[in-house]
DNA sequence: GTAGGGTTAG
């Protein structure tokens, strides 16, 4: 009578009612049901806490949880997730004899999978197996554990296993649950087989297979077979279409997704929050932004509900344009209905804000992003808000900025594990700054982590932080290593080469690249155009460039162009510079402009120069370089009127020269200089040297070139001028604090100038180091009296 | 047991 009461206040959802009336019964084992049924029904709902509480509240009133009560208390530590609380049921049923029931151990492998412990759930789950009393549930239970825990290889190494046990028969669980694990790693020949196995099994009828399967074709890119499979369902839901518009989406047919939209129209399917966020994604992620909000736009017409993931592909396209006001708009729309929502996750919160924070660093507002940053708590942060944060510094010139927070994030106190991409954002930061020394200690990292076997990327970024730090051969070494490369490493390594004038090094590596089979792309071909230019290869750069349409079908863009007027150029050849932009098939950009006017500084010419400058304002009117570039042209022709015109226009104009910065990575860190700062406790030391230096050099037939001065002074004055320019105080101090015969590593933000050029030639003859000097093009290795550059500074 | 999402390089 009185469990039949308690029975209709569980299905009444009256729990504390039902409760009361158990607490007061005696235990006995028709009632364990009645706990059963409240933690059932606790579970359906949702209520996770409670489901633990009753578990708690029966034992203390002397009743015994069965094989019943197990697997959903199990349920509830998986799905809070919660390892300890997970643990400690898992031990109690192991004390009270159920390690030999499989229903409840399934449960344990699952709630183990769930709260991320893969080597727990795996010793349970070879427990079963070794004393055979496994099942299907038991394989489908850690071929998902694995696949949700982030390793896919094993699941799949695991479903193998389970296709070879004669006595398991996969169901439609296990190829549901392993398709997507196929998808992740792009394993379609194996995710081919599953499909095969689902044809022969009769399981691809089911509704849920035949999606899995369509979704299996479209993630790896294989749409024709996507769509054949897609095509002979008998029954597709919403989600069979949403499989094929991500598909399309994600390798960019359009065209075919709004074919699909058709369609749908057609069979009555409702597009859906996924099916938007799905294309939106699809334009984010190959840049286009301004689709992705056109889409946006259309799903709002629609009268669909954005959700937190349209809003974060969204956030990822403005992020890809820069597109900071829609950006902001989005911010808004999340603020009013999206974040904070009771119920949300708040994982799914923290996306967003993530994804904030990377719109606002990409649209040029570090400063905003750091304030969202800032205002997380650092218990909230995950290893993307730290990433993201980083990144954007690394990216926006704010390196040291960048390191600094890295370091903060390695020393908080619940620890945070740089991820790939972590380390990948840190590496730019290094290669900006030259920082040789971090850089090595980032690549220790990678090899103590394994970060690169599996990683690309990071191998590629290694490549550019050692050869941007000056050791292009510590540069090839990683790239001899690498067991997998991409048409980023051979760019990389030859951009390092071009970046050092090794042009000829650089071609080499280019006609390699091309014996491996790979087909350059434009990037590739302003390499090597690039390479030609910085090492005086004046025909080869003209072979190159004319045989781009013929040789690698690449339609030479604006970019070539202005490497070839920079190759022209730099060889004194302005006239063909001229006539090559005058006979472009486009526009010409800013950087083509400057390209002339830096040959015009080169190989002075005012009338060209002047035209050139003229241009590039048309274009661009805050263009600091163009400035210094058209003064240093006049000064060198003597013409100081001029160079006092183009200064008042800069203070006109408010343009203001960026001023010139080096530095020396030395073993207590970085020295930083910038013109006639005289501020650093070595100064007095440095000053000395630099005195005695010039005086020798002097003797030696150095003539101070004063035209770099930027000044109408008398030339003793500029002489001064020119003896505090920030790359000597750099030279002096790495003098000062470089072992002997040691290298010294300096970097300029700007342009060297042809002085400091000319001085650190002559210094290199008396001096017991090599000098590397790396500034806003190129390196210069200074060495016994010559420049690697040739001259071409 | 099925779908969509944030961070990385030339």
């Amino acid at each position: 009578m009185a469990t039949d009461l308690i029975g209709a206040y569980i299905a009444c959802d009256a729990p504390g009612q039902a409760i009361s009336m158990l607490e007061r019964l005696a235990p006995s084992h028709s009632t364990v049901f009645w706990w059963n049924a409240l933690i059932r029904r606790a579970v359906r709902l949702g209520f996770l806490e409670d489901v633990l509480g009753l578990y708690r509240k029966m034992q203390r009133h002397g009743w015994r949880p069965d094989h019943f009560t197990f697997p959903f208390v199990l349920k509830a530590c998986g799905e809070l997730p919660s390892f300890l609380r997970g643990a400690s049921v898992h031990a109690v049923v192991c004390a009270k004899g159920f390690e030999s029931n499989v229903f409840v151990c399934n449960a344990v492998v699952t709630m183990y999978g769930r709260c991320g412990a893969l080597d727990e759930a795996r010793q349970v789950f070879d427990d079963l197996c070794e004393r055979g009393i496994g099942d299907v549930v038991s394989w489908n239970s850690i071929v998902a554990a694995h696949v949700q825990g982030g390793d896919p290889r094993n699941a799949l190494k695991l479903f193998d296993r389970m296709t070879d046990d004669r006595r398991i028969c996969p169901d439609a669980v296990s190829v549901v649950n392993i398709l997507p694990a196929c998808a992740s790693v792009g394993a379609w020949s194996q995710g081919k087989e599953v499909h095969g196995f689902a044809v022969r099994s009769g399981l691809v009828e089911d509704v849920f297979v035949g999606n899995a399967v369509v979704d299996m074709y479209a993630k790896c890119g294989m749409m024709d077979e996507a769509s054949k499979v897609f095509k002979s369902m008998m029954v597709k839901d919403v989600v069979s279409w949403n499989a094929m518009v991500t598909g399309y989406s994600q390798i960019g047919r359009f065209e075919d997704v709004l074919a699909l939209f058709k369609k749908m129209r057609e069979n009555n399917i409702e597009l859906n929050v996924v099916t938007w966020s799905a294309v939106i994604a699809g334009h984010a992620q190959r840049g286009h932004g301004y689709e992705a909000l056109d889409v946006f736009r259309h799903m709002q017409v629609c009268g669909s509900e954005p959700n937190v993931v349209t809003l974060v592909s969204l956030l990822s396209g403005c992020a890809a344009v820069g597109a900071l006001l829609h950006g902001k708009e989005t911010h808004c729309y999340a603020v009013k209905c999206i974040l904070n929502l009771e119920g949300s996750d708040p994982g799914d919160d923290l996306m967003v804000i993530n994804s904030l924070i990377d719109m606002y660093a990409k649209c040029q507002s570090s400063k905003v992003a750091r304030m969202m940053f800032d205002l997380i708590s650092p218990k909230c942060r995950n290893v993307v808000t730290w990433t993201v944060m980083i990144g954007g510094y690394a990216q926006h010139g704010e390196a040291n900025d960048a390191l600094e927070l890295f370091f903060e994030m390695l020393g908080q106190e619940n620890l945070m594990k740089p991820n790939a991409f972590t380390i990948s954002c840190v590496l730019v930061a290094c290669s900006r700054l030259a920082a040789l020394r971090l850089g090595k200690q980032i690549h220790a990292y990678v090899l103590r982590n394994q970060l690169e076997s599996v990683m690309v990327f990071v191998a590629n970024c290694l490549i550019d932080m050692y050869s941007k730090s000056g050791d292009i051969d510590a540069a090839r070494l990683v790239f001899d290593n690498m067991k997998q490369r991409n048409a980023v490493s051979w760019t990389s390594l030859m951009t390092g080469y071009g970046m050092h004038g090794r042009g000829e090094e650089a071609l080499l590596v280019f006609d390699e690249m091309r014996r491996a089979g790979w087909v350059p792309d434009g990037v590739t071909l302003v390499v090597v155009l690039y390479a030609c230019s910085h090492a005086g290869m004046v025909e080869q750069g003209i072979k190159y460039f004319d045989s781009m349409s013929k040789e690698f079908g690449i339609v030479p863009g604006v970019e070539h162009y202005a490497c070839l007027v920079d190759l022209l150029g730099r060889a004194g050849r302005l006239d063909e510079a001229l006539k090559l932009i005058e006979d472009m098939p486009m526009e010409p950009t800013p950087i083509v402009w400057v390209a002339l006017l830096s040959a015009c500084r080169t190989h002075p010419n005012v009338q060209l120069g002047e035209y050139a400058a003229s241009r590039l304002s048309e274009l661009e009117s805050e263009n600091d370089g163009s400035y210094t570039l058209l003064s240093n042209i006049y000064a060198s022709a003597r013409r100081w009127k001029d160079v006092a015109r183009v200064r008042s226009m800069m203070k006109h104009t408010g343009v203001k020269k960026r001023p010139g910065c080096s530095w020396v990575q030395g073993k207590k860190g970085t020295a930083t200089f910038f013109v006639g700062d005289w501020s650093h406790p070595l100064s007095r030391q440095m000053h000395v040297i630099l005195e005695d230096l010039i005086q020798r050099i002097k003797a030696m037939g150095y003539v101070p070139e004063t035209s770099f001065a930027l000044h109408d002074v008398d030339d003793e004055e500029k002489g001064d001028l020119l003896f505090e320019h920030s790359e000597k105080l750099a030279l002096a101090y790495g003098i000062l604090t470089t072992p002997a015969g040691a290298p010294i590593h300096i970097t300029k933000n700007l342009r060297v100038c042809g002085d400091c050029h000319a001085a650190m030639t002559y210094i290199s003859k008396i001096i017991d180091h090599e000098i590397i000097l790396r500034d806003s093009s190129r390196f210069h290795h200074f060495r016994k009296g010559s420049c690697s550059c040739g001259g071409y500074w």
